[in-house]
RNA sequence: GGGGAUGUAGCUCAGCGGGAGAGCAUCGCGUUCGCAACGCGGGGGUCGGGGGUUCAAAUCCCCUCAUCUCCA
């Protein structure tokens, strides 16, 4: 049976039992900043599992994409060297959520198993967790599970739970046995066994209490059903091999490999495992990738750079050569992209990243092995023939070069690595991370927010409306962005003061989905109060911050709440218009265009989006060329609530790591644009006004930025401009059209003019006489002093003027002096014949220690200063004296 | 979140307390029938940004930003 065969029917079979079939959520988990990945099916149903969320069914199943790259039961160097560990792989699972329990789910799960799948019962064990009577019960009872084939472990093995708190329960296993011949063959094997003999397939989650802060349990109104079994394993099983590689999910993959490096797999273990890392590595970054998680050096970003640098390693292995990573993936998506329509929507996407990352570490890898030479002609000078741990850990920590590949070009090479001494800078390093970050996590969620408050928003429709205050919190002063969180409920806010507020309903927009929050006024008789921002900091909580100008602000007073009009008016053209330019980008750049964040004001928006290269000016001009059309085209602005799966249909737009319930709001602009969204809009296009972009830049690898403006803002800028312009040809006395080869001559002219300048300002400060600044020349015993007061504008300008005096003298100390801000600097310089006799810093030392400054230098220079100008008088004294001993 | 490394001319980098440099690229001149090559000359720098120490900071210290990299 196929891998996907198992995968339709495992669907199929839940579907025709009930349960609504769910799509795979995104590898990117939504607003659950806990979880790097996606890792497990019940992610997505994460909170209704919690009770807040509510969805149109209680039955559901899902063929899940995961990925568990790092922590402690997945270690990536794992992944191609076991039968079973993989970064990406798939999960199969069905959800009760207060539907069918032990008995519901126990039965399914065997029914599928032994009467679809038609697996020999004979061949099944199963576990149950120590205390559950009850499921011990159901297999022996209802299935008919021989006693001796259910075994009942303990907490670690059959207890599962989401955290430290919330829902948890016992679970249940169903257990494969491969037969004798398979693992580790000893006779005391059991299903407890680490070895592959016994393969868990299948688990089942009984959620059946809450456990609060203090550990203790608690039952659930109405218990869920979380299953999950792993479908390269269950295939693996099906088809009869001994290895998930060895399924038909991995052996296209793996086939291309062995083509590509005329290598057959199985030939040898370094070969084999070289395979095996690089079919698992490039599905996960197929997938990773078109989920739109980019290569970076930090969190999500940074696992799949080392999936994808992992799998480019163990490429060398194979000899491959250049960039082969994107053509496996290529393969992952023709394979997979029939089920995951993304692999193929974004393929263009896809590709450039994975290439992109692979062009970048073969740059790194450059770099280190330059290094690593030297490190090695170092080592071999020392007539040594280790490379010390430290040095391999330099490579690898800073510079990003593999270990391993240290090891083998030293092997190469005849040298060895200090392999205990790594390990020991590698546990300082882990020792370091975990001390710095086990502080942080102790704040939770502040007092007010546990209350269950409530607001309904009307401002889609209304900007004013009036409303009852159903809570006051204090703002904590003093804190430069104070928030919600932070603040103590109270009665009511004394004249003068601010508060937090909330209200039964609201015209005011909060804070969300990158849209500033709304202001305005809050009134009743005797008080008078302003919005100063808008929050939302739960889904159906909307704050208002709030400050009084006149009279109390109380709890369960009834307000006329008015939003600010006109800034709305224009937050809501810059709003729509940003959907305009997602369209215009996606046209005119391509379909891997995706938002990445964005921000909505009264006065501009900006807008992040996954773009590899910057602009050119042409593509700025189309983009802005096209939006400005549709604008003109005046085309009627929709809204509309919708199921999800329709408006996923109709193309809609959503974004990689937004969280979005089954009913969706959808904003459609005429043909041009369809997006999820819960902003505030134009009712139509032409509304928007003249669209302008004003910058375009990068915010990190892979991610542009635009900033525009829209409506009054365009012509404020427009205005703006056209008086700059106005002013220079006023200034530069020529039309508008002269001004810039105006400015250019004027600046060549002053550049010239400059040069001149200084040119004869040094001649004049070097020269002889009086023209700028006085000199005193002194020789005796065919030594010359020179002594030279001028006026330069920094130290540097001393220096050259002591260079021409030098050229004077021929031969000789020069001495020059200057006033410089507040100060006297002066310096000594020698001519190069001098430097038998004396020495400039010398000199200046005893010029400072006699008169209380401060200086040094070298033999040939030496400058130095003091903040009393009348000591230079007997400065020149001392270096007469030093110089001629006295004879002068 | 923590550690390490790197930011100097358009590019690749040297300098790491006392005059901002090299190679490549570019421009001009020369050489040549012409080109390549060569010779000579020129332009191009907020030494990432901000503070501090110092008589003097590209250089030392602190902060900050960006990039690379490892750990969590």
């Amino acid at each position: 049976m196929k891998g996907s065969e198992v995968r339709s029917k495992f669907l199929r079979y839940f579907e025709e039992m009930g349960h609504t079939v769910v799509p795979s959520s995104s590898l990117v988990p939504a607003s659950d900043p806990s979880l790097l990945f996606t890792n497990a099916g019940m992610v997505q149903f994460k909170s209704v599992f919690l009770g807040s969320e509510k969805r149109p069914y209680t039955r559901a199943t899902s063929s899940q994409k995961c990925v568990r790259a790092g922590g402690k039961h997945n270690d990536l160097e794992n992944v191609g060297v076991t039968a079973r560990h993989h970064t990406f792989f798939e999960m199969l699972g069905n959800f009760s959520f207060g539907d069918y329990f032990k008995e519901g789910a126990i039965g399914y799960a065997w029914d599928f198993l032994v009467n679809v799948l038609g697996l020999d019962p004979e061949r099944l064990w199963v576990t149950v967790y120590k205390d559950d009577d009850e499921a011990h019960d159901i297999w022996q009872d209802k299935i008919g599970v021989r006693p001796e084939r259910i075994v009942r472990l303990g907490e670690k093995d059959n207890f599962w739970s989401m955290g430290d708190t919330g829902p948890c329960g016992p679970c249940s296993e169903i257990i494969y046995d491969q037969g004798p011949g398979v693992g580790c063959g000893r006779p005391e094997c059991n299903i407890e066994c680490e070895c592959d003999r016994y393969l868990e397939i299948w688990n089942l989650v009984f959620m059946q209490y809450n456990r609060d802060e203090s550990g203790r349990l608690s039952p659930l109104p109405r218990p869920n059903i979380d299953t999950g079994m792993g479908l390269e394993r269950i295939t693996a099983v099906l088809q009869g091999v001994h290895s998930n590689y060895d399924t038909d999910l991995f052996i296209p993959i793996i086939d291309y490999l062995a083509r590509l490096s005329g290598i057959s797999y199985g030939s040898s273990d370094d070969t084999d495992i070289a395979m095996r890392v690089i079919s698992d590595h490039a599905r996960a970054s197929a997938f990773l990738v078109s989920d739109g998680v980019l290569p970076s050096n930090e969190g999500r970003g940074y696992v799949l750079r080392r999936i994808i640098r992992r799998a480019l390693r163990h490429g060398k292995t194979l000899g491959l050569k250049g960039s082969f990573l994107s053509n496996v993936a290529g393969v992952v998506a023709e394979e997979m992209g029939d089920v995951y329509p993304e692999l193929k929507s974004r393929w263009g996407f896809v590709d450039k990243v994975i290439s992109s990352e692979e062009e970048r570490f073969l740059k790194t890898l450059d770099k280190g092995l330059a290094m690593l030479d030297q490190v090695m002609s170092t080592v071999r000078q020392s007539g040594r023939n280790v490379i010390p741990g430290e040095d391999v850990f330099r490579l690898y920590d800073t510079y990003g070069f593999p270990w391993d590949l240290t090891a083998d070009i030293a092997k190469s090479k005849g040298l060895e690595i200090d392999r205990d001494g790594f390990d020991r800078e590698m546990e300082k390093q882990r020792e370091l991370a975990r001390a710095a970050s086990s502080f942080s996590s102790i704040s939770s969620s502040g007092p007010g927010m546990t209350r269950n408050l409530h607001t309904d928003f009307f401002g889609y429709d209304s900007l004013s409306l009036n409303a009852r205050v159903s809570a006051v919190f204090t703002i904590q002063s003093g804190k430069e962005n104070p928030t919600f969180q932070d603040g103590q409920e109270v009665g009511s806010i004394p004249e003068g003061a601010e508060g937090f507020i909330v209200t039964d309903a609201t015209p005011f927009y909060g804070e969300s989905g990158g849209q500033v929050g709304d202001t305005g006024t809050m009134r009743a008789p005797g008080l008078d109060a302003v919005v100063v921002d808008t929050l939302k900091p739960a889904q159906d909580l909307i704050v208002h911050r709030v400050k009084v100008k006149k009279g109390v602000l109380k709890k369960g007073q009834d307000l006329l709440l008015e939003v600010d009009a006109e800034r709305r008016m224009a937050i809501m053209r810059h709003h729509s218009a940003t959907h305009l330019l997602q369209s215009a980008l996606r046209q005119v750049l391509g379909d891997h265009v995706h938002q990445s964040g964005s921000l909505v004001t009264e006065t501009r928006l900006r807008f992040d989006f996954t773009h590899f290269a910057a602009l050119s000016n042409e593509e700025v001009d189309r983009i802005e060329d096209l939006v400005n059309t549709h604008v003109l085209r005046d085309l009627p602005i929709k809204v509309e609530i919708l199921p999800r799966e329709q408006a996923m249909q109709m193309g809609a737009m959503a974004l990689f790591s937004e969280k979005y319930g089954d009913e969706v709001r959808v904003v459609t602009m005429g043909d041009v644009s369809v997006e999820l969204c819960g902003g505030t809009h134009c009712t139509s296009t032409g509304q928007i006004g003249l669209v302008k972009i004003i910058s375009e830049a990068g915010v990190a690898s892979g991610i542009r930025r635009i900033e525009a403006i829209a409506g009054l803002q365009s012509l404020r800028l427009f205005r703006e401009l056209s008086l700059t312009v106005d002013r220079l040809s006023d200034a530069l006395k020529c039309t508008k059209d002269e001004v810039l080869d105006r400015v250019e001559t004027v600046k060549r002219q002053v550049k010239d003019q400059d040069r001149k300048i200084k040119e004869l300002k040094l001649s004049l400060m070097a020269g002889s006489g009086h023209g700028d600044g006085d000199e005193d020349m002194i020789e005796s015993g065919g030594v010359r002093l020179l002594v030279k007061r001028i006026d330069a504008d920094n130290p540097s300008q001393m220096r050259e003027a002591g260079d021409r005096l030098k050229q004077r003298i021929k031969s000789g100390v020069v001495f020059v002096v200057s006033p410089i801000k507040n100060k006297v600097t002066f310096i000594i310089m020698l001519t190069e014949d001098m430097a038998q006799r004396f020495d400039a810093g010398m000199l200046m030392k005893r010029i400072c220690s006699e008169l209380n400054g401060r200086g040094g230098g070298k033999k040939l220079f030496a400058q130095g200063g003091m903040d009393d100008p009348s000591s230079i008088d007997r400065a020149v004294e001392v270096l007469k004296q030093e110089i001629f001993g006295g004879v002068v």
